[in-house]
DNA sequence: AACTTGACAGCAG
DNA sequence: GCTGCTGCCAAGT
């Protein structure tokens, strides 16, 4: 399907990524409801083939239990959690310490 | 047009 | 808490 702007999927939500600030994450989860679909795994097709993770904070995605999930850039999971710690997310074991405070809700 | 793949989510054991 | 199975949808082949 096409999303609301007409885009594909596939970008649709680079656009959305760019709303969260510095120091936040958000879930695909959360992602995928904030454009109205329920196609949570497409999310993260699409973000994990993306073309731009330089010029899209990919890395602030992790999943809805706080886990950081996978990644497909420098250093895989591990640059993600580096990325995330340079702008203020720690990680531990995998997950993002007190993920209900740094997780950005979609307004 | 059909089948396979995947940076997931949620529930059961 | 952890491992495993199922359901979801879009993209690529």
């Amino acid at each position: 399907m096409r999303s609301l702007t007409g885009l594909p999927f596939q970008r649709t939500h680079w656009e959305a990524l760019k709303r969260i600030p510095k120091g936040k994450v958000t879930t695909y989860g959360d992602l995928a409801a904030y454009l109205g679909t329920k196609a949570v795994r497409a999310v993260g097709t699409a973000v994990g083939r993306n073309p731009h993770a330089l010029e899209v904070p990919f890395h602030r995605v992790v999943r809805s239990d706080g886990r950081v999930g996978s990644y497909s850039g420098e250093g895989g999971v591990r640059g993600k959690i580096a990325l995330l710690a340079s702008e203020g997310v720690q990680v531990r074991r995998g997950r993002v310490v007190d993920f209900p405070e740094k997780r950005h809700r979609f307004v």
